[in-house]
RNA sequence: GGCGGCAUAGCCAAGUGGUAAGGCAGUGGAUUGCAAAUCCACCAUCCCCGGUUCAAAUCCGGGUGCCGCCUCCA
């Protein structure tokens, strides 16, 4: 089966294909660090991450770009217009500029303990002013925005596809509008291009004013094109984006290039946590070092996320990541099984026997993710073949084949098995050497504590009829 | 008020016309020095009502509930 993904645009799954052979071009809605990314961001930029992993794994190179805004998002489209950056910096009485710097570097730590592979670039909207007052000046110029006073709009009514992403239209915007309406305006769905205030802490100069600053859908159009040119292929972000601001950025850049931007939008689902939308006020709010608190690792959250496929609802709790952490350590445990049915030691009696399990597995795996990514059927699929090697009915060459599968490609893109070959130290076997001496003397209380010793270290050891296997507990 | 999504076992979650994947947890039994792991068995007719069809969790209509967007949010 062909790669397919579901386009918000047309509101259709539809077979991929890239703009240019073998190269993707895809632009992720980054953070806007105004404050610490919590578990629900996450979602959104760990199916990013998984969406390039799986598009390498399918052959592609991908050109991603996820931007990093620290600067210009509004608040609301009201006269003081004040940004989100400036308004937290009041609030913790703070420099703007080292409160996104902050949230910066953190997101970036976070993103790595997730799991996810770096993006080739991370730019940043205070890095792009330039590029984007040339495409402001280039949709007024087209007369595509206006200018009132020292600010600048778009205006919607000149681009006839608006709304066309997100089903609205700019007659039902304006009637149920809970915009405030500006007199300025000439629609009340106009957004801003550019703004002017002269309290504003990060502003800069321009043909419009002294002290203006960017609007928020302004940056991403102007950083897609810098990075990845006029056309690209995927853009992603939460579902809260598609309206007002991807409908936005579809209208600024296809009104400024005359072209098509993006081929695929695609949207992530929100992450609801008990049940519900998260909210400060019931603290539910959760970080990465709130996982790691509560003795989770991050890996945890990353499979916990990805057993739920990224269009549908997902419920974050407590117990549902307990649940998701042993469910992904009986993952680790395939991974161990396999290494030592290939090496012969629980293994069917030939060693092509259960070629066809495997090939069943691999087969499920891909035509799961190549269906929109469903990554809760790959998952699966996984799980079965556990099951085979659990059975025993894995031939060493099968086993063999199945560990290659899962380290260069399931986990390639899962990104959380631990798949790789662990040792351990001299001092530890020879207290298990010690304890299977201790058993065979039937010196249980001995044995019992070396076992007890070991387990304390983090290592459980399993008494099989062919002898010991131990493993990390994590 | 406008627009959209979802509703599958105790929990998580696949499945879009042919008699319900997978996981977690649980119960009974086996195995074990004990434990762990494993094995066997048990554990859903798919929110409700109506319709279409030989056949529906899957299509249509009507409810109910939850969630999201339209204002900042991934």
């Amino acid at each position: 089966m062909a790669l397919a993904f579901y386009n918000t645009l047309t509101g259709k799954k539809e077979t991929f294909e890239s703009l240019e052979p073998r190269v993707v071009r895809m632009y992720n809605c980054g953070p806007t660090v105004y404050n610490r990314a919590h578990i629900g961001n996450f979602r959104a930029y760990l199916f990013a991450d998984t969406l390039r992993r799986w598009l390498e794994c399918s052959g592609f190179e991908v050109r991603q770009v996820m931007n990093i805004t620290d600067v210009g998002h509004l608040l609301d489209d009201a006269d003081d217009g004040e940004d989100k950056i400036e308004a937290q910096a009041k609030r913790e009485k703070r420099d703007p500029w080292e409160i996104s710097r902050g949230h910066t570097e953190t997101f970036m730590k976070d993103l790595a303990a997730l799991g996810c592979e770096p993006a080739f670039v991370y730019p940043k909207a205070s890095e792009h002013i330039p590029e984007m007052l040339e495409m402001i000046d280039g949709l007024v110029a087209k007369g595509f925005a206006y200018q009132v006073g020292e600010d600048v709009y778009f205006e919607v009514k000149k681009f006839p596809r608006y709304g066309r992403l997100s089903g609205n239209t700019v007659d039902s915007l304006a009637a149920g509008s809970r915009i405030e309406v500006r007199e300025e305006k000439r629609h009340p769905a106009d957004f801003a291009l550019w703004k002017s205030d002269a309290h504003h802490i990060m502003k800069w100069e321009s043909r419009y004013g002294q002290h203006g600053f960017p609007g928020w859908h302004i940056e991403c159009s102007a950083m897609a094109r810098k990075h990845l040119g006029d056309k690209i292929d995927i853009h992603t972000g939460g579902e809260d984006n598609i309206f007002p601001h991807h409908e936005s950025e579809i209208a600024q850049s296809e009104c400024f290039t005359g072209q098509p931007f993006a081929t695929f939008w695609m949207h992530t689902k929100f992450l609801q946590v008990d049940g519900g939308k998260m909210s400060k006020s019931l603290g539910n709010v959760y970080s990465i070092d709130d996982i790691r608190a509560k003795g989770f690792e991050p890996r945890h959250l990353r499979f916990c996320l990805l057993r739920g496929h990224y269009r549908q609802p997902l419920n974050f709790t407590w117990p549902i990541l307990a649940e998701s952490k042993a469910a992904l350590e009986n993952l680790d445990d395939l991974a161990a099984r396999l290494r030592r049915a290939q090496g012969g030691q629980g293994a069917a009696a030939s060693a092509d026997d259960g070629l066809e399990e495997v090939a069943d597995a691999m087969d499920e795996f891909r035509a799961a993710m190549d269906d929109d990514l469903n990554t809760p059927r790959a998952i699966a699929a996984l799980m079965k073949l556990r099951t085979h090697a659990i059975e025993e009915r894995l031939g060493s060459m099968a086993a063999a084949q199945g560990l290659k599968f899962l380290e260069n490609t399931a986990n390639k893109v899962l990104g959380c098995i631990r798949v790789a070959e662990e040792t351990l130290d001299d001092e530890i076997e020879s207290a298990i050497a010690a304890r299977q001496d201790a058993r065979k003397r039937r010196d249980f209380k001995e044995s019992d504590r070396i076992r007890d010793e070991l387990l304390a270290q983090g290592i459980v050891l399993e008494d099989t009829p062919k002898g010991v296997i131990w493993k990390r507990k994590s």
